[in-house]
RNA sequence: UGGCCUAUGGUGUAAUGGUAACACAGCGGUUUUUGGUACCGUCGUUCAAGGUUCGAGUCCUUGUAGGCCAACCA
């Protein structure tokens, strides 16, 4: 039997060829280190998933060990959620450990160190050290205190240990190499004194090992094969080795370090530090919050274990750079929720309607399913009466033939129930739709399986019974940040990015009355709307949901399309020919595009053009509108009444990569010169640093 | 005035010297008692220049761009 061939990422492939190399299986052995000074984000999901996953597919032990060597930022709080955060995602570890644990031991080699003359204790300022260090491009200089006796140096150590010195007085260093070009290897500090309380071991230390001194000797007390680490980490590599060497015996498993490059999503943040700020500043309710990129705010939010699974093992694990769009996450996230989740009807924004021919004091409970994509799940009863409530948008008293909701005359069917006709509305003063009135026919009871219930209608609405239906608080999240990569700019705070309507309350909605007693962190799909769950903040009393993530909504796309596209024909065959000029090898494969594509440009407006520069992604979209542009004669009136968004267009173009793109952007303004202004710092920038030759040709022209 | 890492569609990842692929997003359509789902179609990619090779996204050289490294943080 042949197993389908999964490609293994780097990491999995270090795993395998160290096994091909005569590895012992049994010898595997993985760890995850969070440092308990915060909550799991969802890019330590792709550690976790990446251990753990290695775990799970060689069955190899995969230990939690608490890097917790500062006591100053540490607390137990933090060990909690993460060991919560875990579990829930579904992992198991072997053991749960601290590198406290380890703090005899790690005493005992430092010593071994200072008398084997490799470490010495340092009475310099964290000034004098630093300066002493030099920087990544010129080398640093030795301590005065470097060639302490080894006597003098264990007893030092000792009265360090003992709490006789004072915080910031002394520290232990490595006797490495000042000269090195790697300054993670210039004496570096392996113990400092803080006299501070630590979550575990109390106050029976004053020293506290440094990171790099814990972190590779703890794996090797553990016994850890593969230590993966992400790519920040890199440097710290040869140090990890260095110290490693000191105290390895044979024949023990030596661990090995590996980095990779960690997660970030899209429009949010996901340093600790830059969290912390965001709780601290009081811009979200906590770590939980559900906007947070948080395990926790995530979970709170409506996201399921899978979901994130799913999103780190599609993800993957490389060495660069990313930012990972969220509507992959959501995808995930929708993508488990439409199998797993029941579907309820619950109306937002409501609006009532008046069955008018349907009997007063009647009530029917009607069929409904549970999930159509889950046999299994069953059917449920909903209330029917004379009085609903639909979502307000979902009536329009006219409208186009695209809107195939409830309008004047109209039928649509309501879901589970009848097909009604609007016959009238009522309005108020101020000439709100108050109330609609239909009416509705008998024969067509969804499922009675009559000829009249099977009458084809365009539109299916979500209601909810008046008399019947339940209030609760709907809280609707949107992203955080209104920028895809808000802490990408060097000279703004990312919290300048905060999208102020990141949550939107609801106060009060209506929901069918089958959710009285549904359950906090229950999933649910609002049919028609989105996926919700009920909030930790949730009481029998006081039902609160929030939304995880809407449905897909073609609907907004087909009603924000400009009414008025006219339809622009030639746009396609534009692209195409723009598509292949890109990729033409000869002159004269160019100037017949060039051609082609002027000619189907001569179809094209200006006016239809300039909404569709704005969207321009790619090199093709680019090359296509300025070639289309450049075929046009333009006046400066022209020029003048779209010159924002030509500026912007062109701003964009000059710095594309491609040359082809560069040099139609140069052409335009070369052609129209009072968009030359906009442009001038970098058209001059380019006629020094461009390689093309015909961008600089055409450049001296102007 | 250094060291190290990275570069594949709009985004994320595959291709382990042998036909550049998958997913998301986008666009178009079919089905539908959710304008959801499912299904079908479509768009679009190897940073540049040299070199090695019968053959290069992959190996080499030189550039270019981006990232990391100067906490008594991890």
């Amino acid at each position: 039997m042949t197993e389908e061939k999964k490609s293994l990422n780097f990491i999995e492939q270090i795993v395998a060829d160290d096994l091909a190399k005569g590895l012992a299986k049994s010898s595997l052995r993985f760890r995850f280190p969070p440092e308990p000074n915060g909550y799991l984000h969802i890019g330590h999901a792709a550690s976790i998933c990446l251990n753990f996953g290695l775990g799970e597919q060689y069955g190899a032990p995969v230990n939690l060990r608490f890097d917790d060597t500062n006591p100053a930022k540490e607390e137990q709080a933090y060990v909690d959620a993460i060991k919560r955060d875990i579990k829930w995602l579904g992992f198991h570890w072997d053991k749960e450990l601290y590198s406290s644990d380890y703090f005899d031991q790690l005493y005992d080699w430092a010593i071994e160190l200072i008398k084997a003359g490799k470490a010495y204790v340092d009475d310099q300022t964290s000034e004098q050290i630093a300066a002493q260090k030099g920087t990544p491009t010129s080398v640093g200089s030795n301590s005065p205190y470097r060639d302490r006796s080894v006597e003098e140096n264990l007893a030092l150590f000792e009265q360090m240990k003992a709490g006789a010195f004072a915080e910031g007085s002394h520290v232990l260093r490595a006797k490495i190499d000042m000269h090195s070009p790697n300054m993670h290897m210039r004496d570096p500090i392996m113990y400092r004194i803080l006299n501070k309380k630590h979550h575990r071991t109390g106050t029976r230390w004053h020293i506290y090992p440094m990171y790099d001194w814990t972190h590779g000797e703890s794996d090797y007390i553990e016994q850890v094969s593969h230590s993966f680490c992400t790519l920040e980490f890199k440097s710290h590599r040869e140090l990890y080795d260095w110290f490693l060497d000191q105290v390895y015996e044979k024949p023990n498993i030596r661990p090995i370090q590996r980095e990779f490059a960690r997660r970030n999503l899209s429009y949010t943040v996901m340093s600790k530090r830059k969290l912390l700020e965001l709780v601290e500043g009081g811009y979200v309710t906590g770590w939980d919050d559900p906007r947070m990129p948080t395990i926790s705010g995530l979970r709170r939010r409506g996201y399921t274990p899978n979901s994130i699974r799913k999103f780190s093992e599609i993800s993957g694990i490389s060495k660069r750079d990313n930012v990972t769009d969220v509507s992959l996450l959501e995808f995930c996230v929708k993508d488990d929720l439409n199998k797993t989740a029941p579907r309820v009807m619950a109306v937002l924004n409501p609006v009532k309607v008046v069955i008018t021919n349907y009997p007063e004091g009647k009530e029917e409970w009607l069929v409904a399913e549970n999930n159509p994509e889950d046999e299994k799940s069953g059917h449920r009863k909903v209330p029917f009466s004379r009085e609903l409530y639909i979502e307000r948008e979902d009536f329009r008293e006219v409208a186009n033939k695209r809107f195939f909701r409830l309008t004047l005359g109209k039928e649509v069917r309501l879901k589970n129930a009848y097909i009604i006709k609007a016959e009238s509305v009522i309005k108020d003063d101020s000439g709100e739709i108050i109330e609609i009135h239909c009416s509705y026919d008998p024969l067509t009871k969804s499922g009675s399986g009559t000829p009249e219930s099977k009458r084809k209608v365009k539109g299916t609405l979500h209601w909810v019974s008046i008399p019947h239906a339940i209030k609760a608080e709907v809280r609707l999240y949107d992203r955080l940040f209104i920028d895809e990569a808000p802490d990408s700019h060097k000279d703004k705070d990312f919290k300048e990015f905060i999208n102020p309507n990141s949550l939107k309350i609801i106060p009060e909605a209506y929901v069918e009355p089958s959710l009285k007693n549904a359950k906090p962190e229950s999933n649910f799909q609002f049919q028609r709307l989105g996926y919700f769950n009920i909030d930790t903040d949730s009481t029998p009393e006081k039902l609160v949901f929030n939304r995880t993530v809407p449905l897909t909504d073609s609907w907004a796309k087909i009603e924000n399309k400009k009414e008025t596209p006219s339809t622009i024909n030639s746009m396609p065959m534009v692209m195409t020919a723009a598509g292949k000029y890109l990729k033409a090898r000869e002159d004269e494969e160019r100037n017949a595009l060039t051609k082609q594509l002027q000619e189907a440009a001569a179809t094209i407006t200006l006016e239809q053009l300039v909404p569709l520069l704005a969207t321009a992604q790619s090199n093709k979209e680019y090359l296509g509108y300025l070639m289309t542009l450049n075929s046009f004669q333009l006046s400066e009136g022209d020029i003048a009444s779209h010159k924002e968004v030509l500026n912007t267009l062109l701003g964009k173009a000059l710095l594309m990569k491609n040359s082809y793109v560069r040099f139609q952007a140069v052409d335009f303004i070369g052609r129209n010169p009072s968009l030359k202004k906009a442009h001038e710092t970098l058209l001059k920038k380019m006629a020094v640093e461009d390689k093309n030759t015909h961008i600089l040709a055409r450049l001296t022209e102007f």
